[in-house]
DNA sequence: CAGCATCCATGTTGATACTG
DNA sequence: CAGTATCAACATGGATGCTG
């Protein structure tokens, strides 16, 4: 642990949060509203059955999402953000801050490209 | 784009971030001193050399971190962090925060678990 | 010193079909 | 509705050997 302190930080941070589809599952969570599993994929279209499953198991198995099961037929299965999962509020804004300045600036960079095979 | 924008932002910015060891070299440039191959080698003792070459190779693709050649026998190259670079300081602090009380957290947990257990 | 090339092991995701 | 199971494809990382 001492010969690499930040490194372990970084890795269990990130191990929260990546998975092709975590990000954007949190940041659905996070607005508030606890949401069905067909809610979840209707909000994120391009994700498999399979991988909202597996993801939401793993962010249930960290205490970052809640499951709540209501025993009923037809069955009815509701997720949202935990306390502890709002504590990374923090992270995806800024990530979501930079990520858009991010893309912009490669977008502009892409402009001034073809701006220059034209001059 | 407009269907899945929020996705967009948190991809492009996590796949600046991920890949094994980027939050790390990172880490290590963002101190402010220029580094070289080796140096960097020697701060993150497990990478290998291939991942090193391979990480360093798409940082500065996306030019977050800059590549520097002095023509001279033996050759000596050096990395440092770009302007642009240093913009990701804040995630990466905030990832570093979040990621150690994670950690702790964890580690509190179990300790609880056993605690349990001979209770 | 600072790599590149090759091959291989593993992990992650997707496609598809089926179920209480 | 909310999953599970199985198989296949692809991405990621590691080991090793070689080079200007």
């Amino acid at each position: 642990m001492q010969e690499k302190p930040a490194q372990c930080q970084f890795v269990a941070a990130l191990d929260s949060i990546v998975g092709k589809w975590k990000p954007i599952i949190l940041y659905h969570l996070l607005q508030g509203e606890p949401l069905r599993f067909n809610e979840l994929r209707r909000l994120i279209p391009d994700i498999t059955q399979r991988m909202l499953t597996l993801h939401l198991r793993e962010l249930e198995e960290e205490e970052l999402v809640s499951r709540v099961i209501y025993p009923q037929i037809p069955p009815k299965v509701e997720y949202s953000i935990t306390e502890y999962g709002k504590s990374l509020s923090p992270i995806l804004e800024t990530l979501h801050q930079w990520g858009k300045a991010h893309v912009e600036r490669r977008q502009l960079k892409l402009e001034n490209n073809e701006q220059a095979k034209t001059d």
